[in-house]
DNA sequence: CGCCGTCTTGAGCTTGCTCAAGGGTGGTGG
DNA sequence: CCACCACCCTTGAGCAAGCTCAAGACGGCG
């Protein structure tokens, strides 16, 4: 049985042990934190709350309380236009962190579902800005955080405004190869956990393309596809592919 | 003649200047601020620096010190990717931040260039972050950009990943519209200051589609357009477009 | 075993790209 | 002030990448 204190801080010990067998600095949590500090940012944290597949996290529109951490598992997040065509905006794998669009509105602008049974950990947001204002590291990490996702985002816009089909799903596959790797797992061989209409709409296809390019790769040798089951064979041969096209 | 303090205090004064004349609440700074944290964060932010037209504010590998607020002109920030094709970000007018995506890595990630001849504030951000930490307002306001910034690339993920050429036309010069409109200019009347390379670029589009795209819409009795002079005449009309296709 | 969601593959079509030519505009220097 | 030049924009014709529509196969789950 464990303690309240105990209980406490099973969540972030379970963040951190998600992201300690692989070379996830910053993901989760900035470095450098005394153990004081380290005790009340575990305050903080809820520990791991499930998700089953299939199930909202967040949906856009609800008031926003906190960030979320991806202890385990796998999210898309997603937006919706107006006239109802649907976006995925991201993959999220553990020591993710999402939700982070809520915070200039107040209200989460995705949804956020879980593609497989899944576990978060919970960051309420106004208890972590108070708290970083006393622990600068924490602050910078914030900051570090949200600019990361900028980041990431303006790489999305490179690969739909500038990219061919063959290029897309190749930095795609690519991407998620070198995600699992950081965490450990086979940067060969690894499950896909999103349809294939997933797949389409984060890169801006449509199923079928992805489904034949994705069979096209197979015959050219550079990957096996069984189902969602990926094994890339021939890594430079995508990276070389990836930055063939000469558009422009 | 000025004195010090006076010329210090002239940065800030000519960005909330530059915002105030329109509802631009919370676009430059946070409200709610007392006399003396104004006072501090007056001292921090520089005097307008002017930026001539084709000059870069800073480069994509360069190292980050600071935020940019701009104050006066027209910005574009854009990525190159490894084989060098560019992929415009975004475009920046007066009240608007710009530089986020540098905190993660202490490094620019686009380059940001001048459309007109133009005047930025420096946000020197190590300083801004320590400030934030005595000013919760200032701390949240910055968070709050920055989610903003997010917000809008998912909205540009959208454009690119679902939109037709004529939506994504038709989504980008009400966006404009609006954004003038914000600062007080006219929505049906404004200059584009970007050529249409650069309009295609954002848009994901190759030039030749954006200007057909454009005397199309003349055509229809949507705009007149007259070289980079955009006279839009049925904003309803370019609305309903921008919704109107069932891809799915 | 049967059903449903997902995936694959084919055929034809449409949108936007490519290549090309020509015209406008603004800035610069004589 | 005018002429020239560089850059930008427009428009056309043909093409190709990716979309649409459709049919059927696969695979997991009840």
């Amino acid at each position: 049985m464990l303690s309240p204190i105990q209980l406490r801080e099973t969540g972030l010990k379970q963040l951190r042990h998600a992201c300690s067998n692989c070379s996830l600095r910053e993901l989760c949590l900035p470095v450098g934190l005394s153990p004081d500090e380290m005790r009340q940012v575990d305050q903080l944290v809820t520990q791991g709350r499930p998700i089953k597949r299939g199930e909202a996290l967040y949906r856009a529109g609800e008031p926003f309380h906190s960030l979320y951490a991806v202890r385990l598992g796998f999210f898309k997040t997603s937006i919706v236009s107006e006239d109802g065509r649907e976006q995925v905006t991201g993959f999220h794998m553990n020591g993710e962190l999402i939700g982070m669009d809520a915070i200039s509105t107040e209200h989460y602008t995705c949804d956020a579902v879980a593609l497989e049974d899944s576990e978060v950990c919970e960051w309420p947001f106004t208890e972590m800005e108070t708290m970083s204002r006393r622990i600068p590291s924490l602050q910078r990490h914030l900051y570090r955080l949200m600019s990361r996702e900028i980041v990431r985002d303006h790489g999305v816009m490179l690969l739909l405004g500038n990219m061919k089909a063959e290029e897309r799903i190749a930095a795609f596959l690519l991407n998620l190869s070198q995600r699992f790797a950081l965490r450990g797992y086979s940067q060969h061989s690894f499950h896909l956990r999103m349809t294939r209409e997933e797949i389409g709409s984060y890169l801006g296809l449509k199923l079928e393309t992805v489904s034949r390019t994705l069979s096209r790769f197979q015959d050219q040798g550079l990957l096996r596809v069984q189902n969602r089951l990926i094994e890339l064979k021939d890594l430079d041969g995508l990276k070389q592919l990836m930055n063939s096209c000469q558009s422009s």
